[in-house]
DNA sequence: TCGCTATTTGCAATCGAGTTGCATGTAGAT
DNA sequence: ATCTACATGCAACTCGATTGCAAATAGCGA
């Protein structure tokens, strides 16, 4: 019975999936961490440090506290960490557990929010070419998002012309 | 014959394919800008602005001109502009003069360089996500070159010790 | 339940890739 | 040869991300 006991305090089955998911990888269940675990959860989009943060601001939990638990996260494997053009790490939780073939991701250049394509299958990394040790594979989508795409064409027009390099000739 | 002579001092034949690129473009031929486009003519990765940089000290040409000639030429659609997982640009000339479906590019996480590998053909873009207008196509593999490989084990062992994320149990 | 210790947090300072403003220089057209 | 729009150099700036360190706390054993 003791032995039980103990064996239940080591690893209790937490019924929140955030504070599951922080015992399972061994990290400490911290006020910050799962409440920044849970927005991620809840979120369908990779969010970046600030987006996180502005979600948090009521919590008072500082910035710097923000970008070290990603980091452990990312690190314990727990999120997906992306980058889609601007600079920017996205982090999003991922249940393919798989860091060699998921999922591309959608950036669109009018909104600048980034998507899942979950439907999308990636070409297996199996085929590897010679001489290299491929480990991850990331693909990135760009282009307009439906929303986007559905407004005038006014503005998506004049967004082209700021935003995209023109074509030339011939090199 | 008037005539033919102001033709050829509109567009010359510019032998140097830096100058001849540029001219196509209808960029300036500024000194600046012929010897970036020649180092990257010349290398056969994509470079960062720093190791571009570096390898004008001594013209005394400014990191800022190198940034703003980047653009110019990224605009122009004469490089293409990669980012690698550090959040860190590199800049490659490209003959393949799509922005849609070129090659995948490789980041060894020992040694840090990128390689464009020109012999995978990508999967194109055609079959598009309903509702998305897909411009452009970006993959990424990161994980060891044939040159880091092949040195020791113990050497390798250690880096991925402190570069890799951990594996976690289930999630 | 209490206290100990390794880990985490908050705060301020710092890093560094990339950008901007402005005066000066220059490529290319006339 | 001259003129003008564009390119350059310099300094200051932006901003996402990182670091150092003292204070707080999660989770352990007693």
């Amino acid at each position: 019975m003791t032995i039980r006991w103990r064996i239940m305090r080591e690893r209790p089955n937490y019924c929140d999936p955030a504070e599951r998911i922080m015992n399972e990888c061994r990290l400490r269940r911290t006020k910050s961490r799962i409440a920044i675990l849970r927005i991620l959860l809840d979120s369908k989009t990779p969010l970046t440090h600030e987006e996180i943060h502005e979600q948090m601001l009521h919590t008072g939990i500082d910035r710097v506290t923000v970008y070290r638990s990603l980091q452990s996260f990312w690190e314990a494997g727990i999120v997906h960490r992306v980058e889609a053009g601007d600079r920017v790490w996205r982090f999003a939780v991922c249940s393919c557990h798989s860091r060699s073939h998921c999922h591309p991701h959608f950036t669109c250049r009018l909104c600048g929010r980034v998507e899942c394509l979950f439907e999308l299958t990636m070409p297996s990394i199996e085929e590897s070419v010679s001489g290299y040790q491929i480990e991850e594979q990331e693909v990135y989508w760009r282009g307009i998002c439906g929303q986007c795409a559905s407004k005038s064409d006014r503005t998506i027009k004049k967004s082209i012309d700021q935003s995209s390099p023109k074509n030339h000739a011939d090199v």
